[in-house]
Parts: C-alpha cells; structure tokens; sequence
DNA sequence: CCACCGCATGACATCGCTGTCGGACTGAGC
DNA sequence: GCTCAGTCCGACAGCGATGTCATGCGGTGG
C-alpha cells in the first residue's frame, strides 16, 4: 500500500506537498502539481483515512443512530443517507440503539469518543430527545435533524408538516364522503403521533364540521401488531368508522388485514389510509393511499447541511429549518363512503 | 477528551503501561494495574479507535456491502449483524453497492484501502460473486460469507440448505392435496434462485411423482412487481395451479396480491408459500406460510469466525462451513387443495 | 547594492496508541 | 559478593497524514 511518502519520493518532493496537492491547499505551481498527481496515479495511491482521522481528531464518518427497523422508516433513511455520502464522498457509521436512553448513553459516548465520530445525522424518535441531543452537544458532536418535531435552534433540521399531511388525508377522506373517521395514532414516544392526531382534529374543525368522536381515536406504537389492536377496537365499535387513518403504513395494513379477517371488502365497505408510504404500502392488496416522504431530498439535504457546517464552522449558531414537500398518494385502499 | 497520557500522568506510569493494562498484555503487576485502572476510571478515559486503528493498520470495524434494501432481507441481517457486533465489542461500517461489479470495483477498493476495512461480511448476492471476492483477497481482507451458495474454500461460509427448504414447501404442498403448484424463480443473479428452484423440482421425484410441468414454473426477481408478473402467468394458464410456491416472500405477497384482485379467496381458492419469513410474511392477510432462516444465529456466527480467524491467523485456509437451521412456518396462506 | 516582500516548498513535530528493545530491580544460587 | 534469570516497566520510534514555522528564491523599490 503506497503512502504519502512513496509519491513523494516519486515525485521528488516533500511529503507536505503531496498534502497540499491532495487537499488543494495553499500555492503549488502547476508543474510540481502535475508531477505529484502523475506520481499519485503511477503508485495508485489511496489517502489513509485513518490515518487522517488520527490527525484530524476526528473519523472519517458521518454518525447515524439506528433502532428498531421494523417499518422500514429508518432502513429507507438510511439507505438514502448511504447514497447522499457516497455523492458527497462521505462515509455513514451506524451505532445500534434499542431499548432506553439510558442504555444508550455509554455506548453513544464511546461511540464519539472512540470511535471520533463529529458529525451525526438524527432520526425520529431520537431526534426528538432533548437528553441524547444534550450529550451529544457536550461532546461537540455537530447533529442535524431528520424529520424532528420542533426544530431545534442548535441543530439544522429537516422537517416535514405532520400536521398538514394528517389534514390532508383528512380531507382526502371528506371528499369521499366519509364522515366517521377512525385514527389508530402513532406511538407515544414519537412526537410526530401527536402532530398527526392534532392534523386530524384540525381538519374536522377547518371544514367546519363539529369535533370528531374522541372515542374514534385510540391508541397505536406504528407498530403492525399495535395496529391489529387498534383496527379491532375501532370495528368492534357499535358504529364503526367508514374510513380508518391509521398513523403509520404498518398499521395500515394491519388494518387491511383485520378487515379482510371479518369478511370486509376494501375499499367499499372501509377506506384505509396510511402514512409514509413504505414498501408495504405497494405491497398489500389493496395497496395503500399513504403520504409519501421525500427521503432523497432529506437526506442529500442533510448531508449538505454538514458540508456546509463544516465549511463554515459559525453555521451552527444560525441552525436552519428546511422543510421538506410531502405528497398524498392515492391508492386502492381508499373509495367513495357507501350509500346507506 | 483524556488520552493515554493523562492517564499515565495521574496513575505515575509511562503510556506503555497503560497501554499494557488496557490489552491484558503481559505482566503488569497487580498494584499497578489497579493503579492505572482508577486512573482510567477517575479521568473517563476511552482509548481512541482512530489511533489504534492507525497504529494497527486496520480501520476498527468490520465491513459489510450493502445493495437494494428491498425485500429486508438484508436489512434484517444487517440489524442482526449490529447486534452481534455490539456484543462482541466490534463496529460495522457498511458500503453502498449498487449496479454493476464495475461501478463498485473502484468504490470498494477504496473502501479497503482508504477505510482501512480488513474484515468483511458478505451477503447474497454479493457473497457468490467471484471477482468480488478475488478483489478482496487481494487486498488480505478477511471474508465472512452468508449464505453463499457455494461455500468458499478461503472464507468461512455461514449457509443454509435452500434445496431442502424448498423441498420441505412442497412437500407440505403435497401433504394438503396440492398436486399442480406453480414456483416463481427468484432472480437469476442470485444462485440460491437456482437451488430453491431445484429443490421444487426434487420434491417430486422423492415423492415418487412425475417431473412437474415446466410452465408451472416462471421467472421472477425477488421483486413485489416481478412477483405480479409471474402470478398473472400462472394464474392466467387455462389449468392455473392450486398452490404457488414463491422464492421469497415479497412475491409471495404480490401474489396473494394479484389473487385477491381477481377475486380469488385464500387459502381455499389458491394456497401461497413465500421464503425468508420477511416482516411482510407476518403483516398481509392471509399471513404467509414462509420458510424462517435464524438471522441472529447466522450473524453471531459470522463475528464468531472472525473473531477466531483474528485469534488464529491461520484459520483462513482451513475455511469452515456452518450450516444454519431453517424451518417453516406454517401461517394461513395455505390449506387443503379444494375438493373437485 | 541592500532591505524587504511574497511565493513555493521543506523540516519537524504531532495526533493517540503500541511494538521493540533494553534497563532496573528482585531474589536465588554459588 | 557476584552472576543470572525472571519480572516489571519505560524510552523510543513509528503508523500516515498535516499544521506550524522556517527557508530559499526571485523580484521590487529605494
């Protein structure tokens, strides 16, 4: 494996000015610049990023925190993330999280100050919670923020309007004549549950129509099986919803799937609308009417937002909200409310 | 942030010695190490991965290539595969593949070579690709393979037998009363398409049956679309099969899919098996009959192998193979062949 | 002709850790 | 008292890159 050194012997130089060459530093002529880059290509010589890293005081990585990857949410972040650092000739660090905070708490302190990572892109729920983004600070690590509820004024952070894409669907469901809506909400430790509940009501109150039966909203954790109990309590109902919001595309199909138990044709005898527009989403029958995340767009503009910072190191002081374009994809699972 | 040298400092001894303490290298004597380990203790003292990996010449994780999360499969295995670094003290930094081997040569070489990456997990289909693996013995990197479909004799390889799963779907087919049961091929790229694929055909004959009808069998990719494409043919025949067996589970899906859209009831009308037992398998209705491979088992062994050949750097020429346990799992997507 | 300036480049130290080598000390044996 | 082996430990160098500072050079102005 050739170093620094070998092109530098090679093309008759100094090791630091092989450095600057790399790096587009300072003033080199053009004739020294060509002979080391001529010399770099003879030795097919690759940069040591460890070795960088060590100098730097910091890896060559980019964090992320990774959970539970049921749902797919986070696998779809993280694939575009991969592909935003690989434009951007980054690299990603995944650190596993599960369970509570305070489980996590050493291993993310030795996950920066081991492993040196200065940079962390933070996805719900964690981004929503105030501790680990505390400790992060305190190391220095420079965070930006997927999807976080209230934006943080530390931290950029990519945002979408829970909230307008809940009343979005809401009103989705209105202009097919539904009136008795169900919602299966989200799980409580993601703040976005409730920005899409509070999307819910709004859309009763916006279209004029008196407040929703509060018995018509229960409880959900985005999870497949939470859904499967929540689409239960919902059509056990003496009067049962026409159309079933739920807050995630899991629950959605867990929906489907417990309507289809009883015998219930879709999208006719109920409507079923999701959200995030998972893989699963396309994949069940009928296919899921769900909102749809612009991911490529969060996570190139993610890694931007650290490319930036890094450039300019004041940024983080005047951190941004960037607001991200959603889109309600209309599917099979939704139709027009029976007559009768 | 302490360094080593802080440490030494405080406990009165040279770096080395800390350094000795921390690796249980050698003698040190028992006073001295309590010595240094208060001081670790008093100072929070975290050795810094970037500097051993320097010194090491060897970046501190183990590798993984990732492609297409679609399906999860590899996201499942790449969650486990957290779990069993996390438990062994490791890091997994994973490395985007997507396309052709051409497009990733370069990208992977530097992966090797920048990253400092020494140590690899390989999935399907990436573990069955030969010029892949020529690239990375050439650059000593040390492989794991997962499921590979021919175990390499330089790597050690964690398999599961796909031939026997298949035929263990078919028989359970058969042992319904299904005799005309259609397969959708996974994608001929991955060789373990061809293995379930001969499986199927296997059944018959231990079964003492005639060969299967060979337009019962279409091509498919291990995609929920292809998955479509290949129930249409199958159920468009004039004399449509009673059971479909899928390679993975997302065609299992579509299928179930494309049935329910042609009115079709299951399991009565039409039995499915899908393979992987992927979330999906669980979350669609009826929920699939699928065959279940152990992740975690798998991916505990994968570290477990490169922890030995680390421990013993001459295990790599006596390269194990690992067969892992798969079993079926019998859900609501299959039943008894209709009467008539 | 000298003082001075700016540009291109190199020498050296350094990031944090660890392998190598050798030194200091202990105690046993003669 | 001296040697020798063994134990415990430290000085030093070096992994590969880069920041800091110094140096040599040619050119400009007085």
């Amino acid at each position: 494996m050739a170093t620094i050194h070998d092109v530098a012997l090679r093309a008759g130089v100094s090791p630091k000015t092989v450095s600057r060459v790399m790096n587009d530093h300072e003033s080199v002529s053009a004739k020294t610049r060509e002979r080391v880059r001529l010399a770099m290509q003879a030795l097919d010589y690759h940069p040591n990023a460890v070795a960088r890293g060590l100098r730097a005081q910091a890896a060559p990585a980019v964090g992320i925190l990774m959970g539970d990857p049921s749902g797919g949410y986070q696998t779809r972040i993280h694939h575009a993330l991969m592909v935003a650092c690989l434009q951007n000739g980054r690299h990603l660090s995944a650190e596993l999280v599960e369970g509570d905070l305070a489980g996590w708490q050493d291993r993310i302190r030795a996950f920066v100050t081991e492993g040196g990572i200065r940079e962390m892109v933070l996805l719900p729920p964690e981004c929503d919670f105030a501790p680990l983004k505390a400790l992060l600070r305190e190391h220095d690590v420079r965070c930006v923020l997927i999807s976080p509820t209230s934006p943080d004024s530390l931290s950029p952070s990519i945002v979408m309007d829970d909230r307008a894409a809940a009343r979005e669907v809401v009103e989705h469901l209105f202009s097919l004549g539904h009136e008795r809506i169900g919602h299966i909400a989200g799980h409580p430790d993601h703040a976005a549950s409730t920005l899409r509940r509070n999307g819910f009501n709004e859309a009763y109150a916006a279209a004029g129509k008196p407040r929703p039966d509060p018995a018509l909203i229960v409880p959900g954790d985005f999870s497949f099986k939470g859904g499967l109990a929540g689409a239960q309590a919902l059509l056990d109902m003496d009067d049962p919803p026409t159309a079933i919001f739920a807050a995630n595309d899991d629950m959605a199909a867990a929906t489907c799937m417990e309507a289809q138990r009883r015998g219930l044709k879709l999208p006719d005898d109920l409507s079923v609308v999701g959200f995030d527009d998972a893989p699963i989403a396309a994949a069940i029958w009928p296919s899921l009417t769900t909102i749809r995340q612009p991911f490529d767009q969060m996570t190139q503009r993610a890694i931007t937002a650290l490319n930036a910072w890094s450039a300019n190191a004041a940024l983080g002081k005047a951190a941004a909200t960037i607001l991200t374009q959603h889109s309600l994809v209309i599917r099979e699972s939704t139709g027009p409310v029976r007559a009768g």
